[in-house]
DNA sequence: TTTTTTTACGCAATCGTTCCCGGTATCGAT
DNA sequence: ATCGATACCGGGAACGATTGCGTAAAAAAA
């Protein structure tokens, strides 16, 4: 089945004008006569006709339309992202193309040649967990391809990018852990290369340095998957029990990575916060529901998006290649709940 | 910023030859002779070559993406359900627009027209909270445009529809609640014109009649905007809570509602399930983990989006108009948790 | 009245691709 | 030598819209 749609054509035999007329009446352009105008504007009012994107996609060599590649949008934090993205999309006239990674590097590519080949104007993607190989990305970026990176960023490419302050947010994490009475704090993160994780170790580690608890490294756990895999959380989660000196605190650097933990904690019968605290980078508004709540490090996700999607239209719009890029953090959130909250018996004991 | 790509004529000019011979080289015609074919498949494999979808989509006439729109993609079920549309419009070469209409009927009509002068060449679409108007969508459905139904559907168009057996999914939990031991069981829903409120509520009447229960219309309430705001779960909560019978379980018939109905119940300091039990409907992952876990019904969310897709594609790529259609049932699933579990004192001393 | 200017419109190229017509060259058959 | 068939390739229109340029008619200036 075809959907016709009226064309510039049809209003200028329907009108006994020639195309160009036409076109330039409904541009309002000042070579028409107010009374063509008039005629034109009100048969195209009637028939409710629109120009058709495709060809002045076509004739300007732009398709109005970006892609943004995330690891998945049933991802609170994602789409949340997606959701301030689009807003600012929207009102310039931009349509957004989301694909998802699902955190392999394979499918990763395929998006990204999908969407080129869709002749996007502009690309914005949080790498996959897998991603260690930027090269597409920098051919890319090579040709004038203008991109924007959040949240997971790619340090070798010189262009905009948008993060939260991870730093400080594992840094907070980890302080609110030791001021709650915990000692031996564990982490769950993603895997070790991604800029992310790095920021969010470097917060942990030097929270646990500024407090006077030495760093083992045997209490830092790497999830290829990003949590995607339950079991690889589990695996995560059962190397730390087994440890002759098991951690009394979890700090998880993601947010499937934070609410696994959980499951896996729940499922192992060990009671949260008592005999494992646990806190965890997430977006998801059900942490308060949760058993025990959880204590959350929440990332201004929205602005995030919005941000992003300013950055890009920056780049698409500017005349000149743009060659200063800006790099903006924006501040964490801690939200202090039930996970994190020993037993006041067993606080003052361990004081 | 442009991001200049290779055309067949810079392939026709390089290697000495027309575009059309290019052109029919690369689509492998047997009107070119194997020495050229060789030639310009390699000059354009080496030369990364791609055809301009955009100059393709304006000689075929379709523009291979189609336009989703729901009332928000933050929502486990529709979440999931984009990615089974996804998954098969992936695979077909066709690119999916998502549109959230925010439960508005307003953004809906913008979404809609946006889509439209887009040219996709179908639409998905779960009609927000908000829609009782749906003569925009008839006059889409009425030009030709191929249009497939799921979740809120519309029964006044005839086209494809797919959709969960929601009557069944009501039916099930209420029986479950009545099983439970909970004998006053409220129900908290969409507005009344949706057709997911009308099958769920149906579903619901038909399980207290079967037992023996009276109806009570009091029992019955209804969200405006689907559980988006807060406030008028809240406000339904209460109402319940105000009567003299007060009930003692209540049937949430939308995911958000759920939620929002235990986080209710939750700030109000009642217990659930001793005090009320709760049931709803909600395809998050994370029920099971709340306090007190949710007994829910659950969609197969994945599979709607992929069956959806394939009578979409079905709908698009047929050579003449299609007056057959068919509305595709799926069966629910019962998950019985902690929230519909009274203590055992109780549950015996109500028998 | 003649010349110049202004007004208002049409022609045709363009964007990248496909495809309908052609056209030419080669070879075998007559 | 002529014809027909086959193989191979190019010209150019088309898809829908914009736009530089050309130009007729009308209006203004000379």
């Amino acid at each position: 089945m075809k959907f016709e749609a009226l064309t510039i054509k049809d209003i200028a035999k329907a009108l006994g004008l020639s195309t160009s007329t036409v076109s330039r009446a409904l541009r309002d352009s000042y070579e028409i006569s107010s009374e063509t105008k008039k005629l034109v504007l009100e048969y195209a009012e009637k028939n409710n006709y629109h120009p058709n994107p495709i060809a002045l996609s076509l004739k300007e060599r732009r398709s109005r339309s970006i892609g943004v590649v995330v690891c998945e949008i049933a991802n609170s934090y994602f789409s949340q992202v997606i959701n301030g993205i689009e807003s600012i999309a929207y009102n310039n006239g931009y349509n957004v193309i989301i694909a998802q990674s699902r955190e392999s590097f394979d499918r990763e590519m395929l998006n990204l040649q999908y969407l080129t080949s869709r002749s996007i104007d502009g690309l914005i993607i949080s790498v996959s967990t897998e991603t260690t190989d930027f090269s597409y990305l920098k051919e890319l970026h090579g040709k004038g391809m203008p991109i924007v990176f959040f949240d997971r960023i790619v340090s070798e490419i010189d262009t905009h990018k948008v993060i939260a302050d991870n730093y400080k947010g594992g840094y907070d994490a980890t302080v609110h852990l030791i001021n709650s009475g915990y000692r031996r704090i564990a982490t769950v993160s993603n895997p070790e290369l991604l800029s992310i994780t790095k920021e969010r170790l470097a917060g942990y580690k030097a929270a646990l340095a500024d407090n006077g608890i030495e760093q083992d490294d045997a209490l830092i756990k790497y999830c290829r998957h990003g949590g995607m895999i339950v079991e690889e959380v589990e695996e995560a989660v059962n190397q730390l029990l087994k440890l002759k000196e098991r951690p009394d605190a979890i700090f998880a650097s993601a947010d499937k990575l934070t609410t696994n933990c959980l499951r896996i904690l729940k499922a192992k019968g060990l009671s949260v916060p008592d005999q494992m605290g646990l806190i965890g980078f997430s977006n998801t508004d059900l942490t308060e529901l949760l058993d025990p709540p959880l204590s959350v490090i929440k990332q201004p996700a929205f602005e995030m998006g919005e941000i992003t999607m300013n950055l890009l239209l920056q780049l698409i719009e500017s005349k000149r290649p743009v060659t200063e890029f800006e790099t903006k953090v924006l501040p964490t959130e801690l939200l202090i709940r039930g996970s994190t909250k020993k037993k006041e018996v067993k606080t003052k004991a361990m004081v």
